[in-house]
DNA sequence: GTCAAATATTTCAATGTTAAAGTTTTGCTA
DNA sequence: TAGCAAAACTTTAACATTGAAATATTTGAC
């Protein structure tokens, strides 16, 4: 069964059968899977209470590590979000009770955010059906698919430069 | 290699163990890989003097046949952008003098939007170029690894209801 | 002729990005 | 080791963009 994506490359094929666009329905492909998928779990998070960035923070922060503490600086790579935007996305969640922010002792530039037990419990609630949900919409795809699926998008995104190293760029110089 | 997104598997590991979060794996692959793409093709897209969205805007008007002109609520559909968004974005290419847009003939509720003859000699400009670095972008991909990731992610969004059907909701009642 | 549906625009609240500013720390140099 | 410049980190502020909901207009059906 055709896509979207094949009926837009059809009509490529049509306007300009001089250009390979072929690149152009990969990552065609790529972006409206993401933006449906992400379409998808916004409203199952919201329907539980959280707004979908909410549950990006707060999960960042659960799986971190024993005392769900990171800095701002981390926080910010790991969750592909601007300084300031994550400036804005504490400030909420502080509010909300479910984090606390406080200087880091030993460097006082660093601000270094935990979830509180409130937020702890409220993420860990959500999180198993959240990943129910996630498999609910990939039910299409076998593990076999899955599997073959990962390993395409891992070398993709290695490719791009998405690797541990640059996630935690440890400092040089 | 390892992509970021296993580390964030291994850190819901140790954290987590009695949940499966493979699946929040491969919707996680899929967004970084969009926004990854995204991110290049927008770097690209400025240096030849356009914003990513007026490309999108353009190219799906270039497309869409011989007389370049669709109505507003196609493109919105097109482009997945939402109708205020979308006559936003039309102010501003109009202001361009990229695009023309006129009240439909036979429908007054109508707006129709064209390329202007500089619209079209932008786009064509842009067009073979942007493909050709999608192409590099995927460089690491062979063809059969790029046709193996869009049957796999065709076969899911067709799963997600992206189909041409629901591209051209062809009216009903 | 009236009413419901379709379509585009406007409005408004929320959010993001970027650049600049403000602190604190580090490291060099004399 | 005192002092100073540069770097690291967070926050602030300005600006733009988005999506959702409300509004206005047109069409078509009964």
């Amino acid at each position: 069964m055709d896509d979207a994506v094949d009926v837009i490359i059809g009509q490529w094929a049509r306007t300009r059968p001089d250009v390979d666009v072929s690149p152009m329905g990969v990552a065609g492909r790529v972006s409206r899977a993401s933006r449906l998928l992400e379409r998808e779990a916004r409203e199952f998070l919201t329907g539980h209470g959280l707004e979908a960035w909410e549950f990006d923070m707060l999960a960042t922060l659960l799986r971190s590590g024993e005392d769900a503490t990171m800095c701002m600086k981390d926080m910010s790579a790991a969750g592909m979000v601007s300084p300031g935007a994550l400036t804005n996305r504490m400030d909420h969640l502080v509010k909300r009770g479910l984090v606390t922010r406080r200087q880091a002792p030993g460097n006082r530039r660093k601000t270094l955010v935990s979830l509180t037990e409130e937020g702890r419990r409220v993420v860990d609630d959500v999180l198993e059906r959240h990943a129910a949900n996630e498999d609910r919409l990939l039910a299409c795809l076998s593990p076999a698919d899955r599997e073959v699926l990962s390993a395409l998008l891992r070398k993709l995104l290695v490719s791009l430069g998405d690797t541990p190293a640059s996630a935690r760029p440890p400092r040089s110089r």
